[in-house]
DNA sequence: GGCACATATCAGCGCCTGCGCATATGTCGA
DNA sequence: TCGACATATGCGCAGGCGCTGATATGTGCC
């Protein structure tokens, strides 16, 4: 198994959160503090700040001192564009199945799941 | 919150396995069938088949029959570029990290784990 | 129809993770 | 030094995930 390859699912496993998700997009905006933060995702301060210290273990994110509060700031513009890349994909699929669905509707979803039989029906 | 980072989240969470991630990156290299992938990767059959399930659901992968074996296949090509942009961000900072090693070795690791003081030491 | 092969699925178990809560650490001001 | 604020950390519990082993489904060949 590759050495990087683990590296990748342990950053990916961070990232797989819609918590931590929703906490990198508010960061792509620009710096925030902990307590903002927060406030901004509806979320308590000790929960924001574990998936804080997963984000920055994972070197997602770096912290920064500004009195007493920490200011949070994405550590690589790249995660962005990967997550951006990600994101087209799915904006593209979910508008692939919406303009199925007009037509064919459930056997469009189920065909999409099941396993295809010998091009039988 | 928002709708397509749920989504993301779950896509995401599909990736975050060294395992499927594994497999991906064969399936990068062109279409495969169970038993060679499995073979391929040093798992048992079951368990790459289990696997496969989860990309599958996840939009990640597309099966296509052939006798009796079950081709797979990437859905979506910019998934692998997301994976190797990101890939890239791993890469160079593991390059980072090997250079700094050579001169504060341990200080460096330190620093980019422990929380920031006040500028002082 | 029956057999062999390829793949999918089910059941069970151990482990890891997220959340809420309480609390510790750190920092500034008086 | 003390109190208030901002942040971090430890703990316990419920839920999800991956792996293994056994079994079901599907397919081609005879």
């Amino acid at each position: 198994m590759d050495e990087i390859t683990i590296l990748q699912a342990e950053v990916l496993k961070t990232l797989a959160s819609p918590r931590r998700l929703e906490i990198v997009h508010v960061l792509a905006r620009g710096p925030i503090e902990v307590g903002r933060l927060a406030e901004a995702i509806g979320a308590t301060q000790p929960n924001v700040s574990q998936h804080l210290a997963m984000l920055r273990a994972a070197g997602i994110v770096e912290a920064e001192r500004d009195g007493r509060e920490v200011r949070y700031r994405l550590a690589d513009p790249d995660v962005i564009v990967a997550c951006g890349v990600m994101r087209g994909v799915l904006e593209r699929r979910l508008r692939r199945l919406a303009d199925l669905s007009a037509g064919s509707d459930a056997a469009t979803a189920a065909a999409t799941t099941r396993l295809p039989a010998t091009t039988s029906a």
